[in-house]
DNA sequence: ATGGATGCAAATGATTTGCATGAAG
DNA sequence: CTTCATGCAAATCATTTGCATCCAT
């Protein structure tokens, strides 16, 4: 069997990305959180209190650059974070008061993209994200 | 016949916002420009010089509080503003190189929202935007 | 050995804010 | 005349960058 440790380096090396222990941790903390995540709240997951907040950025970017990481924006302040590996498309719900975020699967821009590639446009991708009070957050404004 | 800055004055008035002239200009800037603009878009493009960037940023967050413009992400490093008075809800592609921005009017949201009020949620919104490389600009890499 | 990655500190750039003044109602 | 908007300058905050050092390969 496969350990994680092994699994995190198979992915780096696959994308030629030297191993090192702030990629393997920003790896397994991306695993570990299945949401999007901010880089403050990925460096403060960070045991190791070594790693600086420019090597997150500059980490996340490089795993932006080699398709391991999507950049999700919700609209506010921060850019947040998210493996792609660990799961396919897929959208969001976030609620406008506990910020609480729900994994949405179903896909509905096909008909779009289809019209768009029609159109002449070529590598045609989207980014799709819900806002809305959640039914908890709806109980207690009551 | 209702001169445009009479109009211009009637959305402020309906909005219980005070008539300014900077307000009047960026309403008209928005009006003639029937594309997302940035911040600094619409700052180099007031004639009277005197108005001040933070203006900017003060008008753009009061209409975005008032509900007369919609904020726009398209994932680069500034927000984007469009009155919403000026069309009825919908989307953006965006140009991978060239930047061009066009409108799509075909909203395939319903069936998720639907799904999401059936779930609990409230006041349910959503951003979707498209990304690609526009014919033209896939011609000239050829 | 050597190029890429990191830590640290400083720079950058968009956005916000404090304050005194001016204009709108 | 009183409240709110503006201009100006300074502050803030996320993100980036320069550079010396370190480490993966």
């Amino acid at each position: 069997m496969i350990m994680k440790s092994d699994e995190y380096k198979k992915i780096l090396n696959e994308n030629s990305l030297r191993i090192t222990t702030p990629r393997l941790d920003i790896i397994k903390i991306l695993r570990e959180n299945h949401k999007p995540l901010t880089i403050s709240e990925i460096h403060k997951k960070i045991k190791n209190r070594k790693t600086d907040l420019a090597t997150v950025y500059r980490t996340l970017n490089s795993f932006i650059k080699a398709k391991l990481v999507n950049e999700i924006n919700f609209n506010d302040e921060y850019k947040r974070y998210e493996l792609k590996i660990d799961r396919h498309h897929h959208h969001h719900i976030v609620c406008n008061v506990c910020k609480k975020i729900e994994n949405i699967d179903t896909c509905i821009t096909n008909e779009i993209e289809k019209d768009l590639k029609k159109k002449g446009y070529a590598d045609i991708s989207h980014s799709l994200e819900f806002f809305g009070t959640c039914s908890d957050c709806v109980e207690e404004d009551k």
